[in-house]
DNA sequence: GCAAGGAACCGCCAAA
DNA sequence: CTTTTGGCGGTTCCTT
C-alpha cells in the first residue's frame, strides 16, 4: 500500500562524501532514491516526488571518486538544512575519513536530528568513529569486519549480513549492498509495491538472498596459496564425498591429529565445522537459485539425508530449509 | 524426541 | 633445549 499523503514534502536524502569515496557506493543508493522519485512523476502513483537527493562534503565542489569515473558536485555540509535520511559513503578513503575530526564530529552532531542514518560498505567505520555503533549491531564489507570490531569493541559485527538495522542506524556490506539497503528504506517508506517496481527497473532483488560470509569464505580461501587453499577448492568440488577428518588428512598426507591441528590453525575452524559450513553454503545457494527438491539438494551438498541438512540449517541459521526456501521464493 | 553408537575434538605425552 | 609431529584416552557433539 502507498502511504504517502497528497501534501507530503519530499524527504531529503543526503549522502555524505569525502575524497576517495567510492563512486558505486555513492551512486548506487542515490540512484535508488532518485529512481523512486522519478517513478512517482512518471506513473502518477505517488502524489509527488517522495525524495530529494543531494550530496554533501566538507567543502563544496566536485568530489573526485576513487574509480576515476567522474566528478560530481557536492555542497559544503555547513549549508545543509533538514535531513531525513543521512547516508555515509564507503570507499578507500573511509579509513582516513574516520580519523577526520570535523567530518566525524559533523556526523555525531547531525545523527540525533535525522530520522535514520545509514552507512554503505566501509562507511561503517565513520559511524563507529562518531560513536553511533556502541552497543549496536552493524555490518560492513567482509574484509573490514575485523577492523570495525577493533574500532568499536561495543559493536556487534554481523559478518554475514547484506545489511543490518539497529534502531535508526543502518549499515550495509560491500558496494552493491548499499543499493539493497536503499531499496529496503524505500520499501519501509512507501511499501513493497513501489520498492518492487523500482527494483525491477534497476534489475535488483527486493530482498537479495544469502549472506556475504558465503562469498568471503570462498574468496579468502581462494587467496591462500598454500595447500589448504587447494584443499578448499577440492572440497567445494567434491562436497558429496565423505569429507571426514581421516579422508582429508590422507589427502594432505598427514596424520589425522596433525591435520586437524594444522587445519584449525590455518582456517580458524575445525575441519568438521568448516565442512559443515561449505555444505550449508552450497545448499543455501541452491535454494537461492530456485532449487526445490530438498532431498536432491541435501544429497549433492553432501548431507546425505534431508534430516542431516535440516539439523544443520536449524543449528546454524535457526530456520529449517523449507523456511529458508520460502523466504526467497516469495 | 530419545537412546545408542560413532566421529570429532582436545589435552597430554612421547618421539623425532 | 625447542619445535614439530603422531598417538592415546576422555569428553563432547552428531548421526542413526
Amino acid at each position: 500500500m502507498i502511504r504517502e499523503s497528497a501534501t507530503a514534502k519530499p524527504r531529503p536524502v543526503v549522502m555524505l562524501v569525502y575524497p576517495d569515496a567510492q563512486i558505486l557506493d555513492v551512486a548506487g543508493p542515490l540512484e535508488v532514491f532518485a529512481r523512486t522519485a522519478r517513478y512517482a512523476t512518471d506513473t502518477g502513483l505517488l502524489p509527488g516526488p517522495p525524495y530529494s537527493v543531494e550530496m554533501v562534503a566538507r567543502t563544496a565542489g566536485p568530489v573526485v571518486m576513487s574509480s576515476g569515473l567522474g566528478l560530481v558536485a557536492s555542497r559544503p555540509f555547513g549549508d545543509v538544512g533538514e535531513i531525513d535520511t543521512l547516508l555515509i559513503a564507503g570507499g578507500i578513503g573511509a579509513i582516513e575519513a574516520a580519523r577526520d575530526r570535523e567530518l566525524v564530529g559533523w556526523i555525531a552532531e547531525r545523527a540525533p536530528g535525522v530520522r535514520r542514518i545509514a552507512s554503505i560498505c566501509t562507511g561503517a567505520l565513520l559511524l563507529a568513529s562518531a560513536g553511533l555503533l556502541r552497543e549496536r549491531k552493524a555490518t560492513t564489507h567482509w574484509a573490514y569486519c575485523d577492523r570495525l570490531a577493533a574500532a568499536e569493541p561495543g559493536c556487534n559485527v554481523d559478518r554475514d549480513a547484506i545489511f543490518v538495522r539497529d534502531g535508526k542506524v543502518y549499515s550495509s556490506a560491500g558496494v552493491t549492498s548499499g543499493m539493497d539497503l536503499a531499496l529496503a528504506l524505500v520499501e519501509e517508506d512507501l511499501g513493497s509495491a513501489v520498492a518492487l517496481a523500482v527494483a525491477q527497473e534497476l534489475v535488483l532483488y527486493v530482498k537479495r538472498p544469502g549472506g556475504q560470509a558465503q562469498f568471503s569464505r570462498h574468496l579468502k580461501a581462494q587467496q591462500r596459496d598454500d595447500a589448504f587453499g587447494a584443499l578448499h577448492l577440492w572440497m567445494i568440488e567434491n562436497l558429496d564425498e565423505p569429507l571426514d577428518v581421516g579422508q582429508l588428512a590422507a589427502r594432505m598426507g598427514m596424520s589425522p591429529r596433525h591435520f586437524a591441528r594444522r587445519f584449525a590453525a590455518a582456517m580458524g575452524q575445525t575441519p568438521a565445522a568448516y565442512v559443515a559450513q561449505l555444505r550449508l553454503d552450497h545448499c543455501r545457494r541452491r535454494f537461492e537459485q530456485g532449487a526445490r527438491n530438498l532431498k536432491q539438494v541435501a544429497r549433492e551438498g553432501g548431507f546425505g539425508t534431508e534430516q542431516n541438512m535440516r539439523r544443520t540449517f536449524q543449528r546454524t541459521l535457526g530456520i529449517t530449509p523449507t523456511d529458508y526456501l520460502d523466504r526467497f521464493t516469495r
